[in-house]
DNA sequence: CTGAAAGCGCTAACAT
DNA sequence: ATGTTAGCGCTTTCAG
């Protein structure tokens, strides 16, 4: 294992200085072909693989843009990193990720943890933040920009959809399409607060319907297909008859798709199924299971685009909201034009 | 957006040395409880928040780890990266994720760029890599552990399973359960070298039991549970009858589940279907998909490990591979005990 | 177009 | 227990 070689090496294996070796690397203007190409050569010869860390403390710059999701077992966040690693691509910047595992604690480790690393932007996820962890963001000097809930006050830029809204208008859609018995199944809420944003603002639209909630199954852990299909059998089954029920997401909205289907009830027909996101394995049964199409990746995109225009600038973000909006689709719960 | 404070503001607010303060925020030993309690509340005081940078660069060892992955809307990786940082949780250590979207030359940028963070290891994924990348990870100088692929000479620490081996065993238990007539959907194996060795191994098994496949979808693109579908009812429409269609992985394997369950042809008696990987959706249809479970969490633990033990002894890695079985899942394909 | 000097913010290694 | 002195490897001046 021998020293990793430095710029030194280079220049003095190029026969330049340190000066001409680093200019010729990064591409600077104002440096001979000739230069250019013996420190390329040079630099490949021996090996250099260069050390981010002190360049990035000289230059008082980095080319890192942090990443603050809660989690990536969920699909959902995957599909926002995507977008952001797409967006970013080619500006010379890269993200750098860290999960908080929906823990408050963790989060304000993570963001602490991030900043000591001087990145030139921060995407972090929701709205909903203990005073400190505030206080670190409104003082990080650099554009941060929260994503995915815009419900709240952004204390920089904010990209994403009210998922308040999404629940209301899922309920008054449903109200509209003749379901008037309708259950709850969500995981997770006392941690996920979008999740339960989603089902407040469910519970309020069915009310402005004159409608409520006849039961409401709501536990704890991650959401996942298997747990779907549990909890829906236990609702079924110790529940009043129901015409749909409401999901805090399409995983859990499958799971219940396929107790039915395993008990030959017809979805949506005997019973509609609602989920939330639009992931794909929802078009593969086409109409079956309603959902609301959110715009994850998209979202992720937009993040960047307010990063790097923060950065052109070299002002930070002030605070601003952009919505995109989800669109709900009801497939076959849709009532056919009469 | 004023000066971040440095270790010398805080050093200042406590009327202490600058090192006297690095050494109370790090909390070494030999420093006055007095003056830890000073210097702590100094830094909350001015709201310092460090510089890993330097800190890195003076003390020549990051907290870093890099993992490189292909993809992480496969939740596959997400997987293998839960089981990374939750063991890396309480190290000291944090992951930072590269993605390479199975692109051979991202990949090597990605490493390149990685090693220019001087982590203190790093998990790649694979045992495939162009000359040049072998090269960079040969002389790395840092731990290196491969992951998920078992089939391939390792350059460093190796922890996975035989991909190949995985195909061959499940050809022999198809065959050994009556399914003669074999087709195979899978996307992307151009890229995913993983799926291209189970496929390789699904066609050698078969012939070992004198079979061969009839039908064989294998397009470019990204897998997913509505192209399952889709590829589903182009094959069996285009096909010669079958019993049993082998699929690249769960995604697909579902889509082609929910085809059949819309013709209400019974899976598996009339069709089998096999995936991999044992994913959660399949465990919420019991015995209708079999599979074949492979250990993707307890990869990424592993892997940690290693680093862990290549860190504490002080030595680079040498070439060793841990193999963790993946165990096959044939659900309701298994005939019954007579 | 090139180079020499200075220093980014921190910590290791010695002092005291 | 605390402070001082030297860098880590690079880039930003500024001078040729």
């Amino acid at each position: 294992m021998n020293k990793r070689k430095t710029l030194q090496d280079v220049a003095l294996a190029a026969g330049v200085s340190k000066m001409t070796a680093s200019r010729a690397l990064r591409g600077d203007k104002d440096v001979s072909q000739r230069n250019i190409s013996k420190v390329q050569e040079a630099a490949r010869d021996i090996g250099y693989t260069g050390n981010h860390l002190a360049a990035s403390l000289a230059g008082k710059q980095t080319d890192l843009i942090g990443v603050v999701l809660p989690n990536l077992n969920n699909i959902v966040f995957s599909h926002v990193l995507t977008g952001i690693t797409e967006a970013l691509y080619g500006t010379g910047l890269q993200p750098v990720c860290g999960i908080t595992d929906y823990d408050a604690d963790r989060e304000y480790e993570v963001i602490r943890n991030m900043l000591s690393w001087r990145p030139t932007g921060l995407i972090v996820t929701g709205t909903e933040f203990p005073e400190d962890t505030q206080k670190l963001l409104r003082e990080a000097g650099i554009p941060v920009v929260q994503i995915m809930d815009t419900d709240g006050d952004p204390i920089g830029g904010c990209v994403g959809f009210s998922h308040y809204r999404v629940g209301y208008d899922m309920a008054q859609a449903l109200a509209q399409n003749s379901k008037t018995r309708i259950g709850y199944i969500g995981c997770g809420l006392d941690k996920d607060t979008r999740a339960r944003k989603r089902f407040d603002g469910f519970e309020a639209g069915l009310k402005d319907a004159g409608l409520e909630l006849i039961t409401i199954s709501s536990p704890t852990g991650a959401p996942s297909v298997k747990r779907g299909r549990e909890l829906t059998e236990e609702l079924w089954r110790d529940s009043p008859p129901l015409d749909c029920i409401y999901y805090s997401n399409d995983d859990l909205a499958a799971g219940g798709y396929h107790y039915f289907n395993d008990l030959d009830i017809a979805v949506p027909q005997q019973v509609g199924l609602v989920g939330c996101h639009g992931l794909d394995f929802i078009s593969a049964i086409p109409g079956r299971i309603a959902t609301t199409r959110t715009p994850r990746k998209e979202i992720g995109q937009a993040a960047v685009q307010m990063v790097l225009q923060a950065f052109a600038t070299g002002q930070p973000l002030e605070p601003r909201t952009q919505v995109l909006q989800p669109k709900i689709d009801l497939g076959l719960i849709a009532q056919q034009p009469t």
